[in-house]
DNA sequence: ACACAGGCCGAAT
DNA sequence: ATTCGGCCTGTG
């Protein structure tokens, strides 16, 4: 399933080669399977209100077709569609997705995962659900009691510092709403330990807000070879760039930038 | 063994 | 407004 092979989520894994997939949301574990290319299968340990959450985590709401037609600006990104389709943008939980972000900056996707499934392991619920031992991830409340020198312990490195810092010095993130979009994202750098791209992510995969175009270093490379000469630019430029040729889905042509972009760009520079 | 990662920060141009 | 070194440490 190209949404769980796209980078966006850490925690979910599948266990036959990608026709299915668990991992926690919330309060539960969910199982996701892809019965045919437009279907998904959808069970959990916990029934109640388990539509309605997956409506939200997979943005079922999503006008697909329509968005695919505003990001199709070119031949070039129509071989990125073709590419990438299929590929779900998620809404994450918004806790579980700050943190995955704040750990996720110079490092790599083994590292994180392994860094999020100790949090798990530790602080995490213990659910056993088909046979199989899962753990949910911590809430903001299962980790005030941790200290930085443990989240060190746990290999975080300077990272350890961010991550006690959000959990303790921001317990009304989560609850604050912004009317405008550009005053969260702005908001969030303020909070030690994010920036430009991890408050996109943050805004992006945990708030639902597609209009962000987070720019890591493949997107850059793709950015920067076809739709800037192969000139160098920032990342603040080159995400503003993305959002005017993408306007209101740039967070989907992110996401099929970044799956294709990993899979088919060579590296240069 | 030893650079290098899906950045951020602060200081110095 | 842009560039640069340092930060931690698991992974390749």
């Amino acid at each position: 399933m190209k949404t769980f092979e796209c980078g966006q989520n850490f925690l979910f894994e599948s266990f036959d080669n990608g026709q299915t997939y668990y991992g926690p949301f919330k309060d539960r574990i969910v199982k996701l399977v892809q019965i045919t290319p437009h279907i998904i299968g959808i069970d959990s340990n916990v029934k109640k209100n388990l539509k309605n959450e997956m409506e939200i985590f997979l943005r079922c709401k999503d006008d697909y077709n329509e968005m695919l037609k505003v990001i199709a600006i070119d031949d070039l990104m129509n071989e990125v569609i073709s590419y990438s389709k299929g590929l779900r943008l998620l809404k994450q939980e918004e806790f579980e997705c700050s943190i995955s972000y704040l750990l996720s900056q110079c490092s790599n996707i083994p590292r994180i995962k392994h860094h999020l499934r100790q949090l798990g392991e530790i602080y995490g619920q213990k659910v056993r659900y088909e046979k199989r031992e899962f753990f949910l991830f911590p809430t903001r409340e299962d980790l005030l009691d941790v200290s930085e020198d443990t989240f060190r312990e746990l290999g975080f490195g300077y990272r350890a510092k961010y991550i006690w810092n959000f959990i303790n010095c921001h317990p009304g993130f989560l609850l604050e709403e912004f009317e405008d979009s550009e005053e969260f994202n702005k908001n969030l750098q303020c909070i030690d330990g994010i920036g430009k791209k991890v408050a996109d992510c943050i805004q992006l995969f945990g708030y639902g807000d597609v209009t962000h175009f987070p720019v890591d270093i493949w997107i850059k490379r793709f950015m920067i070879q076809y739709y800037n000469e192969g000139k160098k630019a920032s990342t603040k430029i080159l995400s503003r760039l993305g959002r005017q040729l993408f306007k209101n889905w740039a967070g989907y042509a992110q996401e099929f930038i970044y799956y294709y972009a990993r899979k088919n760009m060579k590296i240069e520079n």
